[in-house]
DNA sequence: CGATTGCTTGACTGGGTTCAAGGCCAGTGG
DNA sequence: CCACTGGCCTTGAACCCAGTCAAGCAATCG
């Protein structure tokens, strides 16, 4: 059993930043995250239509986007940072569901209550759409309901991924599968075998369901046997990828 | 870690009934199921259309449905029985990531390749959509795609609550939680307190990420202290709900 | 500079796994 | 009718991987 009682204040620090969407954003056609969004499923003249209903908003490192239980009245685009999900239990033991990179999508939601929490891991920049209007939008642009539906079958793909290492696989087995992950959405531009680690090795663990230490003592252990590297603790250089492949328990890559 | 290394030979059993369709089946109208799938997105008046390209396909307990992998040529409705979905280390080690009743759906997938394997835990009858033909449907029917959409985002919630499970809870919680989907999904109708278990305690296990030991073991010691009782290894009676739903680390029961 | 924060390392513990045996029941065949 | 068999479940004993508790260390910041 793991237990992480650590404190859940953090998003006081986003205070610093108050998350003030400038409104009517425009210009989608300027986006950075546009191709990889859903977004992409809009021809270039529909573009408009949902531009004129997205707003900005932006969040510090540690910031809250919403909570478990809140009422989902936005879904979001990352544009910028990287964003966490997560789920609670009354005791404080976390599991983080998923980490989102820049076109990720969030806030799809049952009954208007958001069924997990987002926070934002680094500086984040996020699109956000008011659920309403972004309903109408589904409706007017089939294309773009066909999308979300790919997306959400995605997710659930390595929703079952994720379920297969959290049940079954060792430790060792979790990093190597999560920095193979990393190397594929978080490759250094440039160099493909240097990954960065935007996040904490508290969110590692809650994401691999091991704890701070676990996580630390299995990053050494790669180190020492000559698998990764690291220049410093959010950077790892991939020495051996077969290695890594054949540690995760190979899936596909 | 956990090691199963059971024989996967069962499909071999499912041999005795060839899981040959019945085509065109017609008849949607009298489907029990309808009520509860997707189908429950047509209208009357579009039934036809689907009973058109559908198709009835059987299998007895044990007998698979597909393997990961597999070309996605089809998708399905369970009618009848439990069907269970998994995935497999090179090793053995099994996780299943869900169990299916009746009104379920199954089959979408990535690239054209299953990402997860299906078998019937009971005996099972699953209406059967070709590919092709069934995309078409979604093109004609927006209220299917969309049912679609809803149909996955629910599965991604519950996704969700299983990593928290996997990852976090221990092995009372595991068995306390999945007691109480059970009796949401299977109570027996008349007694709402007796649940019956159609999967065996190794499905149980690599459902929960335990061995089947631990599962046995949890099992008596709830018995013990008094929350549920065994009449059978396959129907359990709920004595005490609360006190399940405080082990289980409430989500919202 | 001391204090804080995040990461690492060490020693010990413990929950769940592993290995092994035994019980129960349905099906089979002598 | 009963011995035998094979599945499936339960129980016991020993072990081990990851968790817990506790320092220690390096970088950053008032």
């Amino acid at each position: 059993m793991a237990t992480n009682d650590r404190n859940q204040g953090d998003q006081a620090i986003g205070a610093l930043i108050p998350a003030v969407p400038r409104h009517g954003g425009g210009d989608c056609a300027a986006c950075g995250a546009r191709a990889q969004s859903i977004c992409a499923a809009l021809s270039a003249g529909d573009l408009p239509a949902i531009a004129a209903i997205r707003s900005d908003v932006r969040f510090a490192p540690g910031q809250s986007v919403f909570f478990e239980g809140d009422p989902a009245d936005s879904l979001f685009n990352v544009k910028l940072g990287v964003v966490k999900l997560f789920k609670l239990l009354v005791d404080g033991r976390t599991q983080i569901t998923g980490f989102l990179f820049p076109g990720d999508f969030l806030g799809l939601a049952l009954l208007n209550k958001y069924s997990y929490s987002a926070e934002a891991v680094t500086a984040a920049e996020l699109c956000k759409f008011p659920r309403l209007e972004f309903e109408n939008m589904l409706v007017r642009f089939p294309a773009l309901e066909q999308r979300l539906l790919i997306n959400a079958s995605n997710e659930l793909a390595s929703a079952q991924d994720q379920m297969l290492l959290l049940g079954r696989k060792t430790a060792q087995e979790r990093l190597a599968t999560f920095l193979l992950m990393m190397q594929k959405r978080a490759a250094l531009p440039g160099d493909p075998n240097i990954v960065i680690l935007p996040m904490s090795r508290q969110d590692i663990g809650d994401y691999l369901g091991l704890t701070i230490e676990t996580v630390s003592r299995t990053v050494t252990r790669l180190k020492k046997s000559g698998v990764i590297e690291l220049p410093d603790p959010n950077r790892v250089l991939i020495q051996d990828a077969d290695a890594l492949k054949t540690f995760s328990g190979i899936e596909d890559f």
